[in-house]
DNA sequence: CCTTGACATGGAGTCGGCTCCAACCTGTAT
DNA sequence: ATACAGGTTGGAGCCGACTCCATGTCAAGG
């Protein structure tokens, strides 16, 4: 399968592919006798995995390590494991993040949306942090 | 308050702090004669409000344009309100993501737990070596 | 044959979000 | 009075993650 092909199916671009090879997030793909990057079902289950993680916000430098470790065998079950872990306590601790957030937002929505009604903009607490905002 | 304190207090640095006001994701601060900032709590308020948003992955431009439409006055109520909408949905759309990621590495993670075990990785589907995913 | 177009490469450029720095000012302590 | 601690500024630099570009190769079509 060509880059270009990889590329409309996962909506990223050729220059992105080639780079992830490059930094080792995926390891390099088979070739065509020319040189041309010829994608084996194996080499797209490996963008996928790399898009994946990237996706969950793991940065590209612990992809590939990861693919690193994949590529030594099996003596680096456990290795892989703990990177895999801590990539979720990071995902865990930034949707953690990311809830207290969105409280946050959803009162401070409300409160504008109350404030497009009557015209005035009130806090219940008289000088909450957030709501500060208001002056 | 200096800004020294401030930072202190949100475990930011001064550049940073400085660098919100010179681009507008906090109002310009209070200052002493000679020109040392002088945080008010409503130059605190704003702080927190920035960092709030940054915590929540809100561009600081958005967060300027924020500030901008606050000292706009109460004409800008409503536009207000969408700009926070908006941060809303993206923050949805990210926790979403996050989430989603989050079972395939437990999937991972649990797989490898046991590959750990028994000295052999296995995947419940064939071709799984990466965790295939459609997009 | 020559052009076209899809691919290759290495290296430079971009962008967001800081972070660092040199050069300067000022109030307090030794 | 001199050193020091803690501010100020504008601008440069850095980092991660792409993204763009000049140049080159090759295969197929007119």
């Amino acid at each position: 399968m060509t880059i270009k092909k990889v590329c409309e199916n996962y909506r990223i671009s050729p220059d992105t592919l080639r780079y992830y090879e490059r930094i080792g997030a995926i390891p390099p793909v088979n070739r065509t006798e020319n040189g041309i990057r010829d994608y084996t079902e194996q080499d797209i289950g490996w963008v996928e995995n790399a898009l994946c993680m990237r996706n969950a916000g793991v940065p590209v430098e612990m992809i590939a390590e990861y693919v690193k470790l994949c590529r030594q065998g099996d003596e680096t079950f456990s290795a892989r494991r703990d990177l895999l872990k801590e990539a979720r306590s990071q995902i865990l601790k930034q949707i953690e993040k990311y809830q207290t957030e969105l409280e946050r937002l959803e009162y401070k929505i409300s409160r504008y949306e109350a404030a497009v009604e009557t015209g005035k903009l009130v806090w219940d607490e008289p000088d909450c942090q957030s709501n500060a905002t208001e002056l």
